[in-house]
DNA sequence: CGGACTTACTTTAGTCACGAACAAAGGGAC
DNA sequence: GTCCCTTTGTTCGTGACTAAAGTAAGTCCG
């Protein structure tokens, strides 16, 4: 009965993200034989953690009993990094998210950790329900996933040691998870997302920085040492301007949204003063200057992605990020560079939109430590075992009491 | 003592492509248990396919008994298929390649298919030792690698069921695995070359087209329906020649072997009947011009690259094909270019040149079925457990006899 | 309304691989 | 030499998982 079973966190997970399922529908989904699943089933039946709630008509056979958690208060904390603030949140099992704490941000403080530990505390002190881990998205690579290493230039920060900083330091031993954050994008999408339902979806961020996360039968692409997905830097103008990366004619240096706001000025589309909304604002309001820039924008992002496109063969392209809000300016132009430049065969690659406020970035950093029991290769080291662990017994201790 | 066993074959195969081993060094190299490989050379044994050969002199502890297969006469038939010629080798399981034979082939041919067929059975009856099948290589994407189903442009074929006819026509019932040609020269680098010595390579080969492939935790990335790697096809200039693909300004266009020729003719640097070996001749002599040329090239191929490592981040860049012979020409504007589009953190990234001649390609296609046994993903689909089961078989039957 | 067919589970018997403890076979320090 | 350490390899018991065959519970069709 106390088996550390690799297998029941997985299930207990699936009914937990997806909702209730037969068995056939949890064997399929979990790749196990049915009588697996009838086997891991009864264990957790008799012992309460979950129950037969329901049976669906049938479709011309015996009709499915269907499973589901009995006590369903399990999830995990959120938390993005921005160079400007932390936002956290709480979000459950099955996907819904609780309220968020925002909190002001200089990573490049002395206290910076001490802060971000204190934002986090708080959170986890009031999670309602079982709380299976932290997990952390920020914009740079995760060295050791284990140990939680992290360089991000984007922060200032180089070798910092964060996972084992706040494995020490928050009120409760908890596991903690952390990786680029549009890593933690791609885990999300994943298991709620339109990406789910593809194989190799190629997915992009634009905004602040350009992102990408590459999967590949729904694996994540990390990369070596986890830098995979610099999308922003990858060179597209031979005298472009300076990136703060210190290279010249990074993408990020032309279509982000510091590169966009700085052009709108040069331009005078914008005053000195003013920024990125306001160019939005002016191209929504039909400004020919603006509109140019979002096409020329466009042109620009949609050509590299044909590029990436031609060697990594993604069978679906998903655009999120704070930029998509005025991602119907984008749009034209870039649909039309990529189909240009993509081979004949490759052309009716489906691109889709999806909108991700801010806060969805942390819930998506949430997703690294739900989608944990799922993990086979245990990406996630020693900490996602641990989530595994009180996954299994959180759940079961919750209704021994 | 009949088991279907699919750890059997992969041990046997590592036996043959590594040589002699330890237990202990199988049990690492397969990733199983030390008691798991004892269970399994004890049947080997008892059944006189492998046989204990020697002993090392320990390092501080009891010395290792090698293991070694008594009959290594096992293999596999390697095809190249290029739009000009067919290429055919033997290639034992140790790595050691036979005679070859080259066919003239036009691809365009109503009886391309039955030349191809011709080819490869004359070496398929002259093999010598278990012949565990037949790997294609060939410019294009393999839709279904079950099937071998084949999309390529460079030949004009399109959803050839090229497997299929093999299978039909070859004299004797063979299995036949096909891909593209630079995935089999990542699978052969993989075993036998530098890049199986890093998890995350990023193979690069140049010569009359570019390619390139992705591997990643020493899984190849075959993208949506195997069609990942087209590196020619990356546009790199915004008003570049036309590409035989049909869009305009991709980099085979701008430094494939056909590219570079056609643009030394403009500049007069060879003759109007002249080709890419003039070319070379010319800069090999230290002709400024063509010297020039080539320094071009490797700028361009430098920040394409760059840009790539950005997304993938690799942890090792191995470069390969044709293309190679002058690679002295190309070094330092690649290298240079490279470093200055990189991460500051990247730069270090090593860069490896293989020399990788013309029958070595085909041999790389033969590696496609000696790797099969260590596929554990079925990625060869029923084709690769029919290797599995020849190996296992073939060996057997060999000591019986 | 009963048989043919479907689909959903369950039981059984067995395989595979592993962990743990143990045995074997050396090196090195004193 | 004689401990102790290191490394290799083996034995044994166990648990996870499965295939195959059986059972349960429905639909559909004549």
């Amino acid at each position: 009965m106390d088996a550390l079973d690799r297998r029941a966190p997985a299930l207990l997970a699936t009914l937990g993200v997806r909702g209730p399922q037969s068995r056939t529908q949890l064997a399929r989904g979990l790749g196990l034989s049915p009588a697996t699943v009838t086997q891991l089933t009864r264990q957790l039946l008799t012992a309460g953690v979950i129950g037969e709630v329901d049976s669906v008509p049938s479709r011309g056979g015996r009709p499915a009993t269907l499973l589901a958690l009995t006590n369903r208060r399990a999830g995990a904390i959120g938390v993005k990094v921005s160079p400007s603030r932390i936002t956290v949140v709480p979000v459950q099992m099955d996907g819904a998210v609780g309220e968020r704490t925002v909190a002001e941000f200089d990573p490049g403080a002395p206290e910076a950790l001490e802060v971000l530990a204190d934002t986090i505390a708080t959170q986890v002190q009031e999670f309602d329900g079982v709380l299976l881990g932290v997990g952390v998205g920020l914009p740079g690579a995760v060295d050791d996933q284990a140990r939680g290493v992290v360089d991000a230039p984007t922060l200032g920060w180089s070798g910092m040691a964060v996972g084992d900083y706040l494995r020490r330091t928050l009120p409760q031993p908890v596991p903690v998870l952390l990786d680029n954050d549009v890593n933690t994008l791609a885990v999300a999408e994943h298991m709620y997302g339109e990406a789910g339902r593809h194989p190799s979806p190629l997915i992009v961020t634009i905004g602040h920085g350009i992102g990408c996360a590459i999967v590949a039968g729904g694996r994540l692409h990390r990369g070596f040492r986890g830098g995979a997905g610099e999308l922003g830097h990858v060179p597209v103008a031979l005298d472009g301007p300076e990136c703060r990366c210190g290279n010249r004619g990074c993408l990020e240096a032309l279509v982000g949204d510091d590169a966009l706001a700085q052009r709108a000025r040069e331009r005078g589309i914008v005053g000195p003063q003013e920024g990125k909304s306001e160019l939005n604002d002016r191209a929504l309001g039909g400004h020919p200057g603006a509109i140019q820039l979002f096409e020329e924008a466009g042109t620009l992002l949609g050509r590299t992605l044909a590029g990436l496109a031609q060697v990594v063969d993604p069978d679906v392209l998903v655009i999120l990020g704070e930029g998509t809000d005025v991602w119907e300016l984008w749009r034209p132009s870039f649909t039309m560079a990529l189909r240009r430049h993509l081979l004949p065969d490759r052309r009716s690659i489906p691109i889709v939109m999806e909108d991700w406020p801010d806060d969805r970035w942390a819930a998506g950093a949430a997703s690294l430590v739900l989608f944990s029991p799922f993990d086979t290769d245990g990406l996630g080291g020693d900490q996602g075992e641990l989530v595994r662990t009180r996954l299994h017994r959180g759940l079961t201790e919750a209704v021994e009491a």
